[in-house]
DNA sequence: TATTGTTATACTCTATAACTATA
DNA sequence: TATAGTTATAGAGTATAACAATA
């Protein structure tokens, strides 16, 4: 998602135009990091995320889909081709035998805790800013999604 | 690209996840924008990308596989796509008879124009903030990006 | 009847390798 | 010989529709 640096400027002012061009960077930089991080341990950027997902608590391949927001049908694959390198395992769930809980297996809990410690995004960029600016900065991004 | 709340905080303080996981909540939500958008034309993400990015500036086919980051093999199928659409076309350049420069036609224009209106990523989340605080945030990134 | 997960199908994006036409 | 663009191929993600098992 390479920022647009809009000639139609029209209706938006410089500023606004300049910061979302500073999200957009962010954006780039957050999902080469995370794709790199991935390939690292030859995952794709979809399976990273069910790992990592997965990794936090076992759900069922409906739940998954809705947080993937893709149709539980490809969760199937992607299920699949974890299952096929022993990172994820399909378990019954006692209270509907029509679910299938993904559960990350000890392999897979390594390979999802490796994962996020390659994700270097958490230190590198933040790292130059203060407490302060860390402080402000999280009060600014929380301000524009509306949480606080 | 979900905020991964990670119960791996080990080694990085709980203020920097905090907005680690809050810049993964902008990403994801800038790409829901840019999709939803591009799938109110009828093109794909990578289509929208290259259509947007000849809108600035008509360029080679090889140019255009170094701002996506993918090979250029892969530009041949997504500039046919919206030539077949008739929002793209491919024209010689006199300079140099190998390359073939792709260039957004009248409709091309127009649809890339709307596309970017309706990218209101630009206006929604940052219309919240007061011009100072826009100010503040752009520093914060600039800082961030290591720009300034 | 409704829901869960799967299969089948088709399309797009992706990388790799081999080809062509120029340079 | 090197470069620009293409083709061929294969893998992965995506949506849609239809299906089996279970609720």
């Amino acid at each position: 998602m390479a920022p647009q640096n809009s000639s139609a400027a029209s209706r938006v002012d410089p500023l606004t135009l300049e910061v979302v061009e500073l999200i957009g960077t962010v954006v780039a930089r957050y999902h080469e990091e995370y794709e790199v991080a991935a390939g690292k341990h030859a995952l794709t950027g979809a399976q990273a995320r069910v790992l990592g997902l997965l990794s936090l608590e076992p759900m069922p391949m409906r739940r998954i889909a809705q947080k993937l927001k893709c149709e539980p049908s490809n969760v199937t694959g992607i299920v699949d081709r974890l299952e096929a390198r022993g990172l994820v395992e399909r378990r019954p769930d006692p209270a509907d035998r029509r679910v299938k809980l993904a559960a990350p297996t000890e392999e897979g809990l390594r390979t999802a805790r490796s994962l996020r410690e390659s994700l270097d995004f958490a230190r590198e960029p933040l790292a130059q800013l203060s407490r302060e600016e860390r402080l402000s900065l999280r009060g600014l991004l929380r301000r524009m999604l509306g949480e606080a």
